[in-house]
DNA sequence: GTTAGCACTCTCGCCCCGAGAGTGCTAACA
DNA sequence: TGTTAGCACTCTCGGGGCGAGAGTGCTAAC
């Protein structure tokens, strides 16, 4: 059992590692973190604590450090969230409307803008429907006698282009006429429903036509943009010192692997943040990692933020400004509809 | 002067070097080259060597590393390209064929192809128009009531799209029609223009229209799209050893630093393949690093394929296989028009 | 001009060792 | 029974010393 004197020396652990990312003395406690009993009753009830689980000895004669364990409860229990203050959401609101652009600029900008916040590293995704993605609209663009530039937008906003080659000449007139009868044919169609469609169509330009957009929209439905940043800041902390440890980061931080990552957590409803703590990630790789993570965006719609970093993680401060960034983010996709 | 015999011994001194990361000595250019002359001659040659600048030495009991002019002078007159072998020919143009889907994806596979080649990291831009971006196409979707996406298709064949809420409702058909209207006004248009035109319409809407156009034409000049892989894998290699070394080069590979790399050579024609070795570089913190960089495209649409690494690169490899690359760019991009 | 020989230099890995930090345990105390 | 002082014990860490090994530069002979 968590007496409230071990609740609260367990709390302190976490505190004093995460910042000075040393083990923890009994006598660093007492002396600098002002518990009122002397260093030999915190090193029994250490003791006790290391009997539960909830921190470990690197060797005898060094401090403590949490474990899993010691962080899962120091972030359901012990912690308080520390908010963020007016000052920083000044600062975060005013840098997000510092890009002009487009979606792709501004997903980019929250990523380098969560990865100051926390430094560590900050991954977000574009936005996507949770229905396979369907068609909204096509068009045709004339590039040259013989091809035309096909641009397919999406039902969750996002645009896929392709060239097609023309077997008979046609003139933007006619091209378009030709997008205005295959939108009315594929309108919110999916994949296999659009390639079915094209199967119908008599005229060859036409069908293939048809058949690049059911091409357009099948590569859509698998595709997710990603974007991370604050890798280089991240990798500046204690735990990477040692070059193969780093080198490990930088491989398993490669955005295709965070894919994995970030899937387990797309049942997550927006508002709600996860903490996901070492052993307690699937990919067993991972045990030394730890991830926040919030989606954003309506049940529809809707992307994901997170923060990635070594377990001894700020999570008091990691926790809310996701979910600040994630709230944020929602926020400005409805205003932006 | 370089006697035969000095050029030679630079020659393998840079092979060695490049092979086993490892300060040359005399003794070994004897053995394992097959010199046949003695290590002490060997020894009076290095001598000269370093006099003249080629080489150096890390310390008095060591052997002999290139200088960057003895790079140099390997690259340009010591050296024989590694020609890229028919079976490496068909490995990459299988790999390359791979990938079903649109250029973005195509360029980051070439990325990935070449860093796989050659071991180092390698960088892909998007083919870009040396003129100003001028727009070729306009197009609007109805998202709703009072929302339209605006898609520009830009003369490079790039799309960038912006939300633009439109002050009276309007149908699709209506979009259409509005969408004719400023295509019909704002061909080919820059910047500049399509703002100046937008100053002169009279409607409402097709005025805002026309000023959210004349934006995403701006925005795209700036905008260029790099593609970059190889990095963990160039990390591997011993000059990153040291934990510093390792995260400086992790920070100074982020893309967006390399953007004046590669500018530098923008001037350079198709089919060119230009070397820049440690100290030609023109930032200076990048005085360990080179570059191998080729431009690809047509005079009036080039992108840029490059590998950066560390001084001692296997250059007899990377050059050709840059080269290479950058030529079967070239052909699939002419394929595809 | 080439080469054998040799003294000299510098690095690198290894061991050793003492200082320091922390713990666990015991015994005394409230 | 809980708390605390005291102390022995353990383990790490950094520095110094040292010998082996690798290479060079120089000299003298061929």
């Amino acid at each position: 059992m968590l007496t409230e004197r071990r609740a609260t020396i367990l709390g302190l652990v976490v505190r004093e590692y995460v910042q000075t990312a040393e083990p923890v003395s009994s006598k660093a406690l007492v002396d600098r973190r002002g518990l009122d009993v002397s260093s030999a009753t915190v090193r029994n009830e250490m003791a006790r604590l290391e009997d539960e689980g909830y921190i470990t000895h690197p060797h005898t004669s060094a401090g403590r450090i949490p474990s899993d364990l010691g962080y899962r409860t120091y972030v359901q229990s012990l912690m308080a969230e520390e908010p963020v203050g007016a000052e920083e959401q000044r600062t975060i609101t005013h840098q997000l409307h510092q890009v002009g652009g487009g979606l792709e600029d501004w997903l980019s900008l929250t990523a380098t803008i969560l990865a100051g916040a926390v430094g560590n590293v900050a991954v977000v995704t574009r936005p996507r429907t949770v229905t396979a993605g369907r068609l909204r609209h096509l068009q045709l663009v004339e590039l040259n006698a013989d091809t035309a530039l096909l641009v397919a937008v999406m039902d969750d906003g996002r645009l896929r282009q392709r060239l097609v080659p023309l077997r008979t000449p046609a003139t933007q007139a006619e091209l378009q006429e030709r997008a205005a009868r295959l939108n009315a044919r594929l309108a919110a169609a999916d994949g296999p429903g659009a390639r079915a469609l094209a199967a119908d169509l008599v005229d060859v330009d036409d069908a293939s036509t048809a058949r690049a957009a059911a091409e357009l929209i099948e590569e859509h439905r698998g595709a997710e943009e990603t974007y991370l940043d604050g890798l280089s800041r991240a990798l500046r902390q204690p735990e990477f010192a040692d070059p193969d440890r780093m080198l490990d980061a930088v491989a398993r931080l490669q955005t295709y692997r965070l894919r994995t990552l970030l899937e387990g957590a797309a049942d997550a409803l927006p508002g709600e943040t996860r903490v996901v703590i070492g052993s307690e990630m699937a990919a067993d790789e991972m045990q030394d990692w730890s991830v926040v993570i919030a989606r954003y965006g309506d049940p529809e719609s809707a992307g994901t933020v997170a923060v990635v970093g070594p377990t001894r993680m700020a999570y008091e401060r990691t926790i809310p400004r996701v979910r600040y960034i994630a709230s944020l983010m929602g926020q400005l996709l409805r205003d932006m509809r």
